[in-house]
RNA sequence: GCGCGCUUAGCUCAGUGGUAGAGCAUCGCUUUUACACAGCGAGGGCCGGGGGUUCAAUCCCCUCAGCGCGCACCA
């Protein structure tokens, strides 16, 4: 029989291999589950889907991405192998803030300013930015070898998409689970944006806590320069030292002259802390205003002293224009000269945490901000039913939804238990604008990505004349078919701001969790455990990598080892290891090949007791492999797979039959060949959605008749 | 402050209530017609410390130490 590995380059050439073979899966039409084979009426048809996370468009895929690919592409090539109807849905996020940011600095480089260009041309501009890397993105994820459905493929902010997002906004609104006002939000200065909980760090810091005199008291403060925005003086109710100030206006003097301020009483005030009472300043403060929020009869409308720039406003008379910190120690100085300030008491080593924007590091300025869209985590909807909160912990401590690791969810508790409403209005111009006509503003990002596995399902197949049609009254056969969905596989640090909110979004929208499990990866370190990053210079191409030692070999280094939740080390030498494999598996291949002289399938082989043994063997390696794959344990079926094929088959299985291809005894040479075309045939199938490139290759050379693709033959499971 | 992890061979990591595992690296030997991106062989570990449960603990419980992470936070 002819072989054709045997006229090529001795070494595996992934180059040369793994672009055709994806142009050919592409050819097929495989990746569309509609297009895959049926199964025979009498079986029920099963379905597999996953959601791709959506990459942000805004850049190149990193060696992060390609963690996913890997893994989401083993369960993916896996179920379709099983014969289930298997949807792997790919799609790009325009990633409102994250994009802005990126694009601010390219801005930057180029000496323009976003504020200086008209929101429109603005936006313009970004969409061709976005979908150029789209475009990019795209190409690496076939490059990676992501057997996904190209013709699904979604962007957040395609029209249907949007028009969901809008339908569940007007839902929210009228089940009285939004709110909008005048709000205290998280503002960073330099991005000029409010960000949500999530999207702020805190960070310790070590600045002055002064002590200074509100005329009959004294009270400790780190920020000096807000007290032009004091609208009281707070001390705890049970506080018998100044209990008898409560109601009453004291008289201050401050830098800007003497004035009066009125001293109440809120149980949140520590008396062990500084000197047990506080100064109140609702617009620069979150915790104050609150305290604002239940004292409104008794206190006045709060004060902004600082502006939106970090600057100090016309309320700070001589200080106005003055930067945060520079106020602060003018303030300090002129304080002390006039006799205000306890200097002697003031504890120059006070260690506290400060909220930072999670992006640029710059100190958020809490601000009152008007027109702030605010959803409701923890009350119940008019229409009935459980908070967005409590239907989410619900779902995961009842099972409808399970994490990988299961440690995942305490942290998920954790969190859900303290969350806080959640602000989804942004002052950029990249995103969903708000459907709000008093505002420019758009919607978190997160707001429209929480939506993504119910609205890429329901958005599949919208007729223009169904777009406006309310999809709470609406299916469509993919959502019918794929929803929920089976596995959403991303990384652990995205449980807060997606994870978490695509529970929360898609039970409400649809009434179901929106995937049964979530599998969480880690983030991928360098040698020395750092995260990698541009700036550290420590990242990783993949698209070099794959240059150099091909696809096949970048996924089996990033799933081997690497076990849900950590955080894997990746480095070269790892890489070039499973290249070797790669290597040792088409040597092994063509050896096979080479010695199919004579071969017939359909003669009955005589075979030994130990070729017996060894098809047991196989039989044995099919099962534990299609356990490990079910039970998540992808790194551990990656590793015995290797450890299989080089170690029993190559080393031992064909060393071992070598004399008896030689032999001129044919019925015992038949015998060996069948059983080693069957044991390469078998490892070929279990490998595919490990090593997907290389093993399709092999596949197409080998002897079979009415030979399918690789990616559809059925998975091996009926022994011999 | 509340909470979650990790600690196993030089490195990266699996693992199980019953005599310790893999890959890489190291050290020999081998250029044998699939492969030197290789083969054969070898060395290497009080499974972080202490205590407990058990016939038996790397595994379960307690405790200590080191490392990492999440949440919260008051001026």
């Amino acid at each position: 029989m002819k072989n054709n590995l045997n006229n090529l380059d001795k070494p595996y050439n992934p180059k040369e291999t793994e672009d055709k073979i994806y142009a050919i899966w592409e050819k097929s039409g495989f990746f569309n589950p509609d297009n895959l084979p049926k199964k025979p009426q009498t079986k029920k048809q099963k379905t597999f889907s996953i959601i791709m996370p959506p990459p942000n468009a805004n850049g190149s895929l990193h060696i992060g991405h390609a963690i996913f690919v890997a893994l989401q592409d083993i369960m993916i090539r896996y179920h379709r192998m099983k014969g289930d109807k298997t949807l792997w849905l790919p799609g790009a996020d325009h990633a409102g803030f994250e994009t802005q940011v990126v694009y601010d600095k390219k801005l930057e480089k180029e000496g323009r300013s976003r504020f200086q260009i008209p929101a429109d041309q603005l936006r313009q501009e970004m969409w061709d930015f976005t979908q150029a890397n789209k475009k990019t993105m795209e190409n690496q994820l076939r490059k990676l070898g992501a057997s996904c459905d190209w013709s699904r493929e979604k962007f957040t902010l395609d029209k249907d998409i949007v028009e969901i997002v809008y339908q569940t906004f007007e839902k929210l609104k009228n089940d009285g689970l939004l709110y909008k006002g005048k709000r205290i939000v998280n503002w960073c200065v330099k991005h000029q944006t409010s960000l949500s909980e999530v999207e702020i760090k805190y960070q310790e810091r070590k600045d002055p806590l002064y002590y200074i005199k509100y005329g009959p008291l004294e009270l400790a403060t780190v920020r000096l320069e807000t007290k032009f925005g004091d609208t009281a003086v707070a001390i705890n109710p049970k506080d018998k030292r100044y209990r008898k100030y409560v109601g009453e206006e004291i008289e201050i003097e401050t830098v800007l002259g003497k004035s009066k301020i009125k001293v109440i009483a809120d149980e949140t005030v520590d008396i062990n802390f500084g000197t047990g009472a506080i100064k109140v300043t609702p617009a620069h403060d979150p915790a104050d205003f609150e305290i604002w929020q239940r004292h409104k009869d008794e206190m006045p409308e709060p004060k902004q002293v600082i502006d939106r720039f970090g600057k100090m406003n016309e309320l700070a008379g001589p200080y106005q224009g003055l930067k945060i910190m520079e106020a602060r120690k003018k303030i300090e100085e002129d304080m002390i000269k006039k006799g205000l300030l306890n200097y002697s008491k003031t504890d120059h080593h006070y260690k506290h945490n400060v909220a930072t924007c999670y992006k640029c590091g710059t100190i958020i300025e809490p601000l009152i901000l008007d027109n702030q869209w605010f959803v409701k985590m923890t009350e119940k909807p008019h229409s009935g039913g459980e908070s967005l909160r409590d239907a989410a912990v619900k779902a995961v401590k009842s099972g409808k939804i399970k994490f990988i690791p299961k440690r995942f969810e305490k942290i998920f508790f954790h969190w859900m238990k303290n969350i806080k409403d959640w602000n989804i209005s942004r002052q950029i111009v990249w995103g969903i604008k708000i459907p709000d006509e008093n505002t420019t503003d758009v919607f978190d990002t997160w707001f429209s990505s929480g939506q993504w596995p119910f609205a890429v399902l329901l958005a599949q197949n919208r007729s223009s004349s169904k777009l406006k049609k309310n999809i709470f009254d609406y299916t469509t056969k993919d959502f019918e078919e794929f929803y929920p969905t089976d596995v959403m596989e991303t990384a652990w640090d995205i449980i807060f701001f997606w994870v978490a909110r695509m529970i929360m979004l898609g039970l409400y929208a649809t009434g179901k969790a929106p995937f049964k499990c979530v599998y969480l990866h880690g983030l991928i370190r360098d040698k020395e455990r750092q995260k990698m990053s541009k700036s550290k210079g420590n990242v990783i191409d993949p698209l070099g990598v794959i240059d150099i030692y091909g696809a096949d070999a970048l996924r089996m280094a990033l799933v081997v080892g690497n076990a849900p939740g950590n955080d894997p080390i990746i480095y070269e030498e790892k890489i070039r290891g499973y290249r070797n494999f790669a290597n040792k598996i088409w040597q092994a291949s063509r050896f096979v090949l080479m010695n199919l002289d004579g071969f017939n399938p359909k003669a009955k082989p005589k075979l030994t007791l130990s070729d017996k043994k060894r098809l047991k063997e196989i039989n044995k390696l099919k099962k534990e492999i299609t356990k490990l794959i079910e039970s998540f344990k992808f790194y551990a079926a990656a590793e015995k797979l290797y450890h299989y094929f080089w170690h029993i088959f190559a080393d031992k299985i064909i060393e071992s039959i070598k004399p008896r291809l030689r032999e001129n005894n044919k019925k015992d040479r038949q015998a060996a060949q069948h059983l080693l075309l069957e044991i390469l045939k078998t490892n070929l199938k279990l490998l595919h959605p490990f090593m997907p490139f290389i093993t399709e290759e092999i596949w197409s050379k080998l002897p079979i008749k009415n030979k399918k693709l690789l990616m559809i033959e059925q998975w091996p499971k009926k022994p011999f």
